[in-house]
DNA sequence: CTGAAAGCGCTTACAG
DNA sequence: CTGAAAGCGCTTACAG
């Protein structure tokens, strides 16, 4: 009988008679008892390698099944023992409106990804839209997710807030959530240390580019709250008519504020902006009243973002590091899985790229 | 012991006394039965809007669905139908390394993604390293996965060419693979259109710098074929010499693509590059020896990559449509899952989008 | 129109 | 060390 499932199965796979019927010739833990003749639960031992076993009983049904071409079935599982092995991704992409796209969370989540994938968890994006309007607990409930990674939830999402009491595992990799592990970089000090490397090299008026803030992230906030300390450690007062704040994320937006800048600005010679993207933009804006980085004005960034080709590359910034901050967030998010707590903030250092954007006075 | 069971439910929202036992509360339609006083089966009938059932029953089920706070467990569901409603995403990094950052599939995928959870149906990224090496097929065995999209494999990968003996539904955005129904973009015409361009501008010196090609992905040929046929079209026989090949897709391989063909073509005026990424790469190089463009030398890129700010932005292209390819591909695949069959192969039209690239002799 | 029975493929106590 | 029984939450024929 599983003989002639196999022999079927081969004849659908190797030349499509039937379609969609896959699952009709999948192998069971009950073909693979008949076959060897030890009950399921003796299957399922051996398959899973728990509880004590006969090593002869756990080695001959590990053959049959690899024999017979046996995988294991989530669905049934996932429904008996109540795990999903599924991890949801919050990736909303109102901000940036590039979704998958988006340089900094794109690339934490293809880390985050393979860490998962090694402890046997897939990833499932949470959405808010999904069957019609389901909620982000719905959607998890729906589909038993065992836990959940928040990338970059909308800004204000009461949905996320409540996050923290839903019982649910998870991680959040930017936004602070009442109840939730954040792993995030050192904004702060990353901030200081710009403001000493402006002084370092002697600048004394000093301007400000932010990204938009958010109420439920830090990072804008911390940077700027972080450089003006630097400032201040080094007796200079940050001045305020030095400040502007982007409307968006782009490019466009850092053009628009850089001019919008400069409009109030006393002559600055320096600038830190709190991301790459719209540095990149303020120096077209610059470049277009014909001012030159560093030579007329001397900028920092922040983020690394890798759209520029690398013998183009000369703005000096701050890389933030994805890698460790993914790795970070799979490992504590696993350990709050299988019940293991862990701290409420981990901070990730960001490492200073220096490249050439800075002039010595 | 219903009503037991939501109010537990609620303190445990509302506290989080207990972690992750959410599952241990779930509603399920065996409350809804003793709730309602009808059969498990008639409560599944009502849930689904299947087979004949009283108005009222429907009515008076679905309301206390609604007040219990109903969900569906998709666990048990996709055990008993033997439909995950997940669909298995091919997405491998290998040529950009930019995973779910790379622009042309990220945003498709955005669409695709958009489509089918109207549906309800859910991503899933197929992955090859899952669970220490298990191949596409049974990950997708394991998660008893709807169907399938491939939106950018490893080239020449052997398990994708079997993918359309495998029996599960499947769909492609760029590779042609046996049996599987792709959507693409009509690069031919492109091609053709890009020749047309430069010739009714004046140009007879033409080169072409391509990207890498890929043994199972027509774009590359199809675009170059049109060119040439294109010019041919005009009488103009396309110079071999005035032809190179980049190694890779990023800019730093169109900078030395651009160095490479200039190096043995003669004084072309205007040069067809097959992505903006290495358009960019290669506008790079021509800066660095002094040419700009389109003063020294015309170009059209392809692909409208969004990297570039608006108001820098002059290279004349063709975009994709995206959002269209994204479209059709889920529909095609939803019918496909419903056993509805479709064409083998369908076109989608790309927009040349002038821009300033182009100097008229 | 509604329900009793059986099944999807797996696991979890509990016996022996 | 191994197996019989029951259960996870849902659906599918089949009766009535």
């Amino acid at each position: 009988m599983r003989h002639l499932k196999v022999l079927i199965s081969f004849y659908v796979y190797s030349t499509n008679l039937f379609n969609n019927d896959l699952s009709d010739f999948m192998v069971t833990i009950y073909d693979l008892a008949r076959e060897t003749g030890f009950s399921a639960p003796t299957i399922s031992k051996a398959l899973n390698g728990n509880g004590r076993l006969n090593k002869e009983t756990r080695e001959k049904i590990l053959k049959a099944a690899e024999k017979a071409g046996y995988k294991p079935n989530m669905a049934a599982k996932s429904l008996s023992t109540k795990q999903s092995k599924l991890i949801g991704v919050i990736l909303e992409d109102a901000s940036m409106n590039r979704g998958f796209e988006h340089p900094l969370f794109g690339g934490l989540l293809n880390k985050f990804r393979k860490e998962i994938e090694m402890a046997g968890y897939d990833l499932l994006f949470l959405s808010k839209h999904f069957n019609g309007g389901m909620s982000y607990i719905d959607h998890c409930i729906y589909r038993d997710v065992d836990g959940i990674i928040v990338v970059n939830p909308i800004d204000e999402d009461p949905e996320i807030a409540k996050l923290g009491e839903s019982g649910i595992p998870c991680i959040s990799t930017n936004e602070f959530i009442d109840g939730v592990c954040t792993v995030v970089s050192e904004n702060f000090e990353s901030g200081v240390l710009a403001a000493k490397k402006f002084v370092e090299a002697g600048h004394k008026k000093i301007g400000y580019l932010s990204a938009p803030f958010r109420k439920t992230s830090p990072a804008a906030k911390e940077r700027f709250d972080g450089f003006v300390k630097g400032l201040a450690d080094c007796g200079i007062s940050f001045d305020d008519k030095n400040y502007e704040i982007c409307d968006h994320w782009n490019e466009e937006a850092g053009f628009k504020g850089m001019e919008k800048l400069l409009s109030h600005s006393e002559e600055i010679t320096a600038l830190f902006v709190t991301c790459d993207t719209l540095a990149f933009g303020a120096i077209s804006y610059l470049e277009k009243i014909g001012k030159k980085v560093p030579d007329d004005i001397s900028m920092i960034g922040f983020d690394d973002d890798d759209l520029v080709m690398p013998s183009n590359l000369f703005l000096s910034t701050f890389r933030q590091n994805r890698d460790k901050i993914a790795e970070l967030s799979a490992e504590l998010l696993l350990n709050k899985i299988s019940g293991i707590p862990g701290p409420d903030i981990v901070r990730v250092p960001t490492e200073f790229i220096e490249r050439s954007s800075i002039k010595n006075y």
